[in-house]
DNA sequence: ATGACAACCTGTGGGC
DNA sequence: TGCCCACAGGTTGTCA
């Protein structure tokens, strides 16, 4: 589930609690992620110090005097701070083992994340990505840009992370509606007008969603074990068939490429 | 190059 | 209560 807000609750929520420490072991009890984990993966980080927890995309880069440990949450992971004895839950994967007598443990139902050291075999998974939204190179005009002669639905656009990274389903039904564009319009028939509001939305709705703690659906919870307070926010994600928190008309429910898609067929055009 | 779709996997909720 | 189906926050790879 994570996207982006969700990502970055959690990188926030492990920082205080991993930074400056050492990693004493990593203990996987189940390697079949997305890919499989290294089998030599606690011995190439165990005595590995913490220099810093970054974020690119949805990935979390955990930078050690080791190398880099590139950590995706999928579409069901979570990886919190725990108190290394405590027992391990149901798909609780991989801790890692700090030198405070805590661990960052990995809980993945759907085992679609991965937890991997960066090399020259997986770099490629952060070549190609295009910019952060939050960045100021990320706006209406390369939006626009990048969109023409595009037919393809401007909401798969928008999720595509060549094009900017870090927009999910939910966060783009959202910026959707908060710009009045109907997800359903092709990529290449939305004006620069249109793209710089769209822009604008992505920003602001991201932000807003980081600043709650992300959005908790059924049990995502950040760094610290909390979930996020972003789902009472929801505009239109959720609310197909209720009614239109602008106009009052009743929310339009469909699917683009096989993703739930919520739109106001008044509001949004 | 583009766009549509299947695949990976488990859990949950609705309908009957 | 149980069974079956549809669906779920992401990404990669394949195919036409």
């Amino acid at each position: 589930m994570p996207e982006l807000p969700e990502v970055e609750t959690t990188r926030r929520g492990i920082l205080p609690h991993s930074d400056g420490q050492s990693i004493t072991a990593i203990v996987v009890r189940d390697s079949r992620l997305r890919w499989p984990v290294p089998e030599n993966l606690s011995a190439q980080f165990s005595g590995a110090h913490i220099t810093a927890v970054r974020r690119r995309a949805k990935y979390l880069l955990i930078d050690t005097s080791r190398g880099v440990l590139l950590c995706h949450l999928g579409m069901s992971g979570s990886l919190r701070v725990v108190v290394s004895t405590e027992v391990p839950r149901k798909h609780d994967h991989i801790d890692i083992v700090l030198s405070n007598g805590k661990a960052l443990r990995y809980h993945d139902p759907r085992r679609f994340g991965c937890v991997l050291p960066l090399d020259e075999t997986n770099q490629a998974l952060l070549q190609h990505l295009g910019p952060e939204p939050l960045d100021d190179v990320f706006d209406g005009e390369h939006l626009y840009a990048r969109s023409r002669g595009r037919k393809t639905p401007v909401k798969t656009f928008l999720m595509d992370g060549r094009i900017v990274v870090g927009v999910g389903n939910i966060y783009a039904n959202e910026a959707l509606y908060a710009a009045g564009i109907r997800p359903t319009r092709a990529a290449g028939q939305v004006s620069l007008v249109r793209y710089q509001a769209l822009a604008d939305a992505v920003k602001q709705v991201l932000a807003k969603a980081i600043t709650q703690g992300g959005t908790t659906l059924r049990d995502f919870v950040g760094g610290e074990g909390k979930p996020g307070y972003f789902a009472q926010e929801l505009s239109v994600y959720g609310r197909g068939g209720e009614p239109c928190r602008t106009c009052g008309r009743t929310l339009f429910d469909t699917q683009i490429n096989k993703r739930a898609t919520v739109f106001c067929r008044y509001c949004q055009r």
